[in-house]
DNA sequence: TGCGTCACG
DNA sequence: GACGTACGTGACGCAG
């Protein structure tokens, strides 16, 4: 064969893939001017947009070094004057207001900033940035490049194809044929035709009347373009359609042609000219100076620093570079991932599935990481393809992998790292593996950063990586295209599955030393990890309700609200909708002129919630009462009696919640899917609803309360003598706040009312004005009463104000186990954000506290049970300070004090409290019946 | 998607 | 005295 003479030279490098990225510079310019504030360089230019355009752009240009490795970049502008479609079609942008007076002089400086960082900065008279770039795109695409255009432009999403994506940098999204598709119903190349129909008010492309994007794109799909459309009128059924296609015949045509990108042009630079290169650091340094973009510089600084130093090994900031990942199709390349794990003790580990929620999904792969860059993916369930492109899924048998992963797994020599691993640990034990020896990433940062951000592995990657994993949309799509993971290709799915392995695993070598180093190892280690395994089980076990119980509940509601519907209507002289608070404080305040009315700041709504209602019932207004009843009865059908039906598993007849572990601030847990944390039970008729819960036959259901817990952690954190005397006498509290700080002249149950009301409200860090609203009282007397608790005792208001200062010093507050809630807002110069931060600092050690022991008494219930032989008893939800069981019958004596007895103990040894922890416990056939 | 509302501790 | 007004959650319907 004969060889080019490149190939025999001493550096063989296969020439690398060209990758074209294209930016749409107008795009970046709006967003940077609409995103910040204004500001002015040291010539007194205003430079908002510039410097917003500066530093997307050096983002832009970081992010591809570290991911994409793109070989040629240019900015695309648009030149400022008429372009040839305001020829076609004088109104072309007419919509369009001038760009506001502070932007224009930023136009040159921002080009200034891109020619500083080397980059080509293309325009051309009479053309839209769009068409240059439609230009340069077919010419790359013809030369074999793979290019990515940077815009969120829905236009530009016509020049999609395999070879050429668009990149929304606000959104950290991107665009292929696929995610296309998926947006507008129709394939890139026929989106032209779909916004030709539906229009755009924006660009003022007219359009058809009445065609919006859905309407488009069935039109489009049955009638493959315009022309299709309007030479088939008589096939579309909607006369009012048809009618606005046929009257508008024109303007479709027109608008077809004003959406149409022009790629014959002959733009000023060629594609060699695009080459990036490293940017050289004068000029830049130059501008950044010149505009006073001092951060900017510093950062500037610092890398040309790292850069003369030569890369440190552990540079936390390296480049996310990674080889192809593997798809492992046969056993002997399974083996050698798994060997390799266990000489390495520590794999990084993701499941993939096919739904979201892990009771319901199947299994459909695995993926792991052995090293930064090293990952694989071992498919075991994707479905063979279908019809003509129909290519056999080569493919590993679940039943061999579990075999040699299970062992994996349970070997606690071998770390397996993941990200959110409950989910994975839910499916793995449905398909009959378990887990033990691991490490959580969502974890380890909520115990770093709990309150300093989220921690999803998006956001994770994105903030310690500098990398943006493929989102999830982009593989299998969104809404109604959306397909499910064992439909990808193999290719798409390594790609995918393998880097989420990977980031997982670098996480977690950052994550992991810090836990120490910053000392929140204790919670992590003793609380939230072992905790995990029992959520999962708890998941999995789910919880019975009685299916037709709430289908004569959802009736009853049913026929109640259409009854008060009709009473509301007449009592407002006429039908509106109920729902609407917008509809319904215009009817009650302006239609009916019913006095009080108070429209809010931020929307100019009148205020419609339970307090202006029940002020105007107090008043006499029936139709406020009806719209309170029909609130609450629509309330609990829609949220209650009929989402938990949807929500029954149909395999297993029960309801199965998601526990999330990681997204309260304080360290609680928080219930999705269904949410199972805030089940009625304050008003009888929603009680009913907890009535439905039920246990299944041979068993009860079993309650278990902390009672009074926060107050309890409050007296004895916050040292206060006469409230822990008075709980380790097992006195009533509220009876003695009431006697201490309203003394004995006020009704006996109206002052414990009012006392309880003020315990409350010194748990969420009290104000004047907070406590004078809910006692009904003028702020003067709300005063008096604060003043009142704090005379009588100290304790609390010293320990107030300790923890807001030890905040002051570090930024966050903990619980008595050593949980760190993070508040930045505490140093906010913003005196809302900083009084708010003030008393989430006071509430979160108790909040959390309460959290810690509960958690440790999940941990510790399921060995309890089953050391008093308690086997059948099954931990079912949690719900902050009550834990619900279900139990056979037989076993509800000998359950109840081991039960009460975990729970009581379960700050101990780690922690002595100095008031002891109450547990009331019930039993019924229900939740509702064991209150 | 953001807002208003309301269910829970 | 400015700020806005009790802490922590999740789900639903409306409207743009």
């Amino acid at each position: 064969m004969a060889t080019a003479p490149d190939d025999t030279a001493a550096a063989p490098a296969p020439a690398k893939q060209k990758h074209l990225y294209l930016v749409d510079g107008s795009g970046f310019i709006f967003r940077a001017y609409h995103r910040l504030p204004p500001l002015n360089n040291p010539a007194g230019t205003p430079v908002n947009a510039v410097y917003g355009f500066t530093a997307m752009l050096w983002k832009l240009i970081e992010d591809l070094h570290g991911a994409e490795e793109p070989t040629h970049l240019a900015v695309i502008f648009d030149a400022a004057k008429d372009n040839f479609r305001n020829e076609l079609y004088a109104d072309y942008k007419a919509n369009r207001p001038p760009p506001p007076e502070d932007l224009l002089p930023q136009f040159p400086l921002i080009r200034d900033a891109v020619r500083a960082f080397s980059v080509p900065c293309i325009e051309m008279s009479g053309f839209e940035a769009d068409d240059i770039i439609a230009c340069y795109v077919a010419q790359a695409t013809a030369a074999g490049y793979n290019v990515t255009i940077v815009s969120s432009d829905k236009d530009l999403m016509q020049l999609v194809t395999p070879h050429v994506d668009m990149l929304d940098t606000m959104k950290n999204e991107r665009y292929g044929v696929e995610a296309v598709t998926a947006k507008w119903g129709v394939p890139p190349e026929k989106l032209g035709e779909v916004l030709a129909l539906m229009g755009d008010s924006v660009d003022n492309v007219p359009g058809v009347p009445g065609v919006g994007p859905k309407t488009a794109a069935e039109l489009v799909q049955q009638f493959g373009d315009v022309e299709g459309v309007l030479a088939n009128l008589d096939q579309i059924k909607k006369p009012k359609l048809r009618e606005n296609l046929e009257a508008h015949a024109e303007m479709a045509r027109l608008s077809r042609v004003l959406v149409e990108l022009k790629c014959d042009l002959d733009p000023p630079h060629t594609l060699g000219e695009l080459v990036m290169r490293d940017p050289p650091h004068d000029p830049l340094r130059a501008f950044l100076a010149e505009q006073g973009f001092k951060s900017m510089l510093a950062k500037l600084g610092r890398e040309s620093q790292a850069a003369e130093v030569a890369a440190q090994p552990d540079e936390p900031e390296k480049p996310f570079v990674h080889a192809e990942y593997e798809t492992v199709i046969t056993l002997d390349r399974l083996d050698w991932w798994l060997a390799e794990a266990r000489a390495r003790g520590v794999v990084a580990i993701d499941t993939e599935t096919t739904a979201k929620d892990p009771v319901r999904c199947d299994l459909v792969g695995v993926s792991l990481a052995l090293d930064a860059g090293l990952a694989c993916y071992i498919p075991v369930a994707h479905v063979q393809g279908e019809g003509l492109l129909a290519e056999k899924v080569d493919q590993l048998a679940w039943q061999d992998v579990k075999e040699k992963l299970g062992p994996l797994l349970v070997d606690p020599a071998v770390l397996k790292v993941g990200q959110n691993l409950k989910y994975d640990l839910v499916v793995l034990k449905r398909h009959g593996l378990d887990l033990a020896g691991f490490d959580d990433t969502m974890l380890l940062s909520y115990a770093l950063s709990a309150g300093k951000h989220n921690h999803g592995m998006d956001e994770l990657s994105e903030k310690y990586l500098g990398h943006t994993p493929i989102p999830f949309k982009e593989v299998c799509g969104t809404g109604k295209s959306q397909c499910t993971f064992d439909q990808v290709p193999l290719k798409r799915a390594t790609d995918y599955a393998a880097e989420d392995a990977d980031v997982t695993l670098r996480l977690h070598r950052l994550f992991r030393p810090r836990l120490s180093a910053e000392q929140v190892t204790r919670t992590y280690e003793t609380v939230d990890k072992p905790l995990l395994p029992v959520l999962a089980d708890m998941e999995l076990e789910g919880i019975k309700v009685d299916r037709e119980a709430l289908a004569r509940l959802s009736a009853t509601f049913g026929t109640e609200i259409a009854a008060l519907e009709t009473e509301v209507h007449d009592l407002a002289g006429g039908p509106f909708t109920i729902g609407s608070p917008k509809q319904l404080g215009e009817v009650l305040f302006e239609r009916m002129q019913l006095s009080g009315g108070k429209k809010s700041g931020k929307s100019g709504q009148y205020a419609t919630d339970v307090n202006e209602l029940e002020k105007l019932a107090g008043q006499g207004h029936v139709i406020a009462q009806k719209v309170l009843d029909w609130r609450q009865l629509t309330k609990l059908k829609s949220t209650y009696t009929d989402a938990l039906q949807a929500a029954i598993n149909p395999k297993t007849g029960r309801v199965h919640t998601c526990f999330s572990m990681a997204v309260a601030q304080t360290g609680r847990l928080s219930s999705t899917d269904p949410n199972l944390q805030n089940i009625p039970i304050r008003t009888e008729i929603g009680r009913q609803i907890r009535h439905a819960f039920v246990a299944k036959p041979g068993h009860v259901i079993l309650a278990a309360d902390y009672n009074q817990i926060e107050l309890r952690l409050a007296a004895h954190m916050a040292d206060v003598p006469e409230l822990k005397r008075a709980y380790a006498n097992n006195e009533d509290i509220h009876a003695l706040t009431a006697r201490e700080v309203f003394g004995t002249e006020m009704d006996p149950q109206e002052s414990r009312r009012r006392a309880k009301t003020v315990n409350f409200a010194i748990l969420y860090g009290i104000s004047a004005f907070g406590l004078a609203n809910r006692l009904g009282l003028d702020r003067g007397e709300a005063q008096r009463i604060i003043d009142a608790y704090f005379a009588r005792f100290p304790g609390i208001r010293n320990f107030m104000a300790e923890t807001i200062n030890g905040c002051r010093e570090t930024g966050f507050v903990t619980t008595l186990f050593g949980r760190r809630t993070n508040l930045p807002l505490i140093h906010s110069k913003n005196p809302a954000e900083r009084q708010f931060a003030e008393r989430a600092a006071v509430n979160a050690p108790v909040q959390g506290t309460s959290a810690d022991i509960i958690k440790r008494a999940m941990i510790r219930m399921p060995l309890a049970l089953a050391e008093a032989g308690l086997t059948g008893v099954r931990m079912l939800l949690q719900v902050h300070d009550e834990l619900v069981f279900e139990v056979p019958e037989r076993d509800v004596e000998a359950a109840t004090p081991v039960i009460r007895s975990v729970m009581e103990s379960a700050h101990r040894p780690a922690v002595e409290l100095s008031v002891p922890l109450g547990v009331e416990i019930g039993t019924g056939p229900s939740w509702g019946a064991a209150h």
